[in-house]
DNA sequence: CCCAGATAGTATGGCACCGAACTATCTTCC
DNA sequence: GGAAGATAGTTCGGTGCCATACTATCTGGG
């Protein structure tokens, strides 16, 4: 096991895609939180903002599966945004358990800001990599996923 | 059945990548963490084992970049394996400041019931996913990890 | 030599997220 | 109707990571 020299790049165990997966995303987020400071909010509120404005209303349960988080935290993400008034909760007709999570017009005036800032960062980020990448780079992380999930509940039925 | 897969596929904006790709970290983690447990250990301190045994030792910053998280982090995971006596710090010769971080018999053993556990799940977890693929995503997503390293830098200097 | 600056490692405080437990409400089926 | 179960949302405790600040040690220019 000691020729380890070359093969950072030719075929790395996948724990090694993992690690390199998982600091990936932590740079991002690290990235976009700092662009988002002056807008007091960090990238999952943002990207919740900027969802909740092209979906609609929706309830949170919903938006947490679209967003990728659980229910817990999609509640907090919420709070965030409904105190700075950007978001609005509203009773649902006819089930008194759900929120409808609707967008306000200073939320708007917000999600235009995070759009300006997310093009500057974005074209920083796909510096060298393709419109076509990105698109398979989309498609390999949802395959990804959709095996996660898998793996997970195949191992939870188990016993 | 999962209706998250249908529109995010012809034109993504970045920040819904984001929020792709950090979901897909998370899965992958918990998978992994799932499928650890019964070691006793997390997808970083497996990763780190991993890291360890083949590369031989190395030092606690050096071990850090190579994985990809932060200094003190890297002293935890350390931490926690020298705990289960599975690597030893060392005293490196010369410099009183740094530990050479070396792996144990014992730690050998474990990292073989990792790689096991790990060629297990990466074969379920690759369903669909062909080998060049996989290359793909990692030159992409290192290519994204520079470009993000070039954006907070730029960012902090920024006066 | 010695003091300024770099570097290795550690301690502290904070954040985002998860999972499990809980409440309130809807639904179903008798 | 009414009990059993599903579902929306919240609360709470725990985890993994970072940033900052700190100590100890090495290094290089007077």
């Amino acid at each position: 096991m000691t020729e380890s020299s070359k093969h950072e790049l030719d075929s790395p165990p996948w724990l090694r895609v993992e690690s390199t997966l998982m600091s990936a995303a932590r740079g991002i987020r690290r990235a976009y939180d700092l662009r988002l400071e002056e807008l007091g909010l960090n990238l999952s509120e943002a990207i919740l903002l900027a969802y909740t404005e092209e979906s609609g209303p929706l309830m949170q349960a919903e938006l947490a599966r679209h967003v990728g988080v659980g229910r817990a935290a999609m509640g907090s993400l919420i709070d965030a945004l409904e105190n700075r008034g950007w978001v609005e909760r509203r009773p649902k007709p006819g089930d008194r358990r759900v929120w409808l999570i609707a967008i306000t017009p200073s939320g708007e005036q917000a999600a235009r800001q995070i759009a300006k800032i997310d093009e500057t960062l974005r074209s920083e980020l796909r510096e060298g990599i393709s419109r076509k990448e990105r698109g398979e780079l989309n498609q390999l992380l949802n395959r990804l996923r959709e095996n996660v999930r898998k793996a997970c509940a195949e191992d939870s039925e188990d016993e």
